[in-house]
RNA sequence: GGCCCUAUCGUCUAGAGGCCUAGGACACCUCCCUUUCACGGAGGCGACAGGGAUUCGAUUUCCCUUAGGGCUACCA
């Protein structure tokens, strides 16, 4: 038997950080076992299913490079799939016509709740006589179609991440709604329980691995397989991802959807090892792989029980490490549309190997793509405001005697090699008579109005190139 | 309220009865490198929630307590 999973997001909102990890985890487990992925969008709830959430999904997964096997399929294009299941269930017995109203239904956990009891539907029309029937569908009733669920009913499976889980029949809310209302002889709606299971049949999925918080739901789906007369597939529950209170993340808690990492300056790879790495870890404790690299060691065995808290340092730190280790070539296409989001002017073309010099300088600065644009502002505007500290530098006794040192020089030569720089930099140091600091920190004050920045004698080189050193210099002498 | 799940450094985790004086990574601190800031390198700080039980021996097994989380829709 070969394996299928799943990943089967709903297009309620753009892809999320949780979704987009058991997508990983699927996919993961799907690559090791040889197995397919599918994917498959849940659009069943009209209302809040939205085309341009469909189209997000799929472009995240694309860019995490979540490649699927087979789909997208649509639950909304297979309605008479679960059509056709509901009246199986219909007519086998497990399921049947539901005429309470929403009212009554408020009324009855309105009393539960006040009795401290759990809210659940007391099943009060299972066994309705064809007299009964009529009478609710003459005052107007719409019936809703629920599936029965034995309370005496104990349903176990081996979850492959939590051992043997446990629910009672009686703890799962009484029957459960199938099918949204409908006139009385019509199917309605299919609802999620019911689609999901349908779906899982019809696609053979072999393991189902998704978030812990779909447990319940899990202990219904099972019900279902048997009311259908099907095998019950594999169940895997991973744990949560936690906000830093401990909470299940949502969208409530700020950057939540994979868009937002990726415009923060996140890339992909970095992005799906820090997921891979929240709750799974590999045999060899390695900690920075990519997704072909961690595939053949995947198992679920290694997936931990407890939910795991996001944690921005680590991510920030993973980022990082992929940023320093791409050579300047493939680093500056990623930078390019940052500088020139910051109203930058720049030339792709032209100043191709300016750039990639300056990627080169700041590359090991940067923890996320978009920093490249403060650190290398300086480089892309025309003068410079020294800030308290610099002015402080520029200040200092000597500082002006080596500026007009450095000046005279660099009006002189238009361009320098790094060898020749430094030449000048301690020559003017003995010139002067003065200690290297002085020379370092009033030019980089000079050039850049900071005390701080990236190697002076690099960044000297590029200001120059583009005729930006002389004048700062000259600037700064006042 | 009910049910279910979970519980190792601040965070992510390794650990499947003696290998643990509990290992790694991030963060933090110190030092080195360096004109600076980063990067990089070397150290340091830092945890088995509590109580029972089983055992010659428990982080590891069992029970209870506590804490946290999830679920409890005609949403998915």
């Amino acid at each position: 038997m070969t394996v299928r999973v799943r990943i089967a997001p709903s297009p309620t909102g753009n892809l999320h950080i949780g979704t987009a990890r058991t997508a990983v985890f699927n996919w993961l487990f799907a690559r090791h076992c040889g197995g397919t992925f599918i994917l498959r969008v849940e659009d069943t709830d009209t209302e809040r299913s939205k085309p341009e959430y469909t189209q997000n999904i799929l472009d995240g997964m694309q860019w995490l490079g979540l490649n699927w096997d087979e789909g997208p399929l649509f639950q909304s294009q297979r309605l008479d799939l679960y059509r056709q299941s509901i009246q199986t269930l219909l007519d086998n017995g497990s399921a049947y016509r539901c005429y309470t109203s929403n009212e009554e239904l408020d009324t009855l956990r309105a009393a539960q709740e006040a009795n401290h009891q759990a809210p659940r539907y007391d099943n009060r029309h299972r066994n309705l006589t064809p007299e009964q029937e009529a009478a609710f569908i003459a005052e107007g009733r719409r019936p809703v179609i629920r599936f029965k669920i034995d309370d005496d009913r104990e349903i176990t499976w081996l979850d492959l991440v939590r051992d043997e889980v446990t629910w009672k029949g009686s703890d799962l809310g009484g029957d459960m709604v199938i099918s949204r209302a409908a006139d009385e002889h019509e199917l309605g709606q299919p609802l999620y329980n019911l689609a999901v299971v349908v779906d899982d049949i019809d696609m053979q999925i072999t393991h189902i691995i998704r978030g812990e918080d779909h447990i319940a739901n899990t202990a219904k789906q099972i019900l279902l397989y048997e009311g259908l007369g099907v095998a019950v597939p594999t169940f895997a529950h991973t744990p949560l991802i936690l906000s830093d209170e401990g909470k299940k993340l949502s969208k409530r808690d700020g950057v939540t959807s994979i868009d937002d990492f990726k415009h923060m300056g996140y890339i992909a790879p970095a992005l799906v090892n820090y997921m891979m790495l929240l709750g799974w870890s590999s045999p060899d404790a390695e900690e920075l792989f990519t997704l072909d690299v961690a595939a053949p060691q995947f198992d679920l065995d290694r997936v931990h029980k407890a939910g795991g808290k996001f944690d921005w340092d680590k991510l920030n730190w993973i980022n990082s490490q992929y940023i320093h280790a791409m050579p300047a070539e493939q680093l500056l296409p990623e930078l390019i549309p940052y500088w020139q989001a910051a109203g930058f002017k720049l030339d792709p073309e032209a100043d191709r190997s300016w750039l990639l010099q300056l990627t080169s300088l700041i590359g090991a600065s940067l923890a996320r793509l978009d920093e490249c644009v403060e650190i290398s502002r300086v480089f892309f505007t025309d003068t410079v405001t020294l800030n308290e500290e610099a002015a402080t530098k520029i200040a200092q006794p000597g500082a002006k005697e080596v500026l007009t040192s450095l000046l005279m020089a660099m009006q002189a030569k238009s361009d320098f090699t790094e060898i020749e720089a430094q030449e000048l930099i301690k020559q003017v140091t003995k010139e002067q008579n003065v200690k290297k600091g002085v020379v370092m920190q009033s030019l980089r004050a000079a050039l850049t109005g900071e005390v701080h920045g990236p190697d002076l004698i690099q960044s000297l080189l590029l200001l120059h190139q583009h005729h930006l050193a002389v004048p700062r210099i000259q600037q700064a002498l006042g």
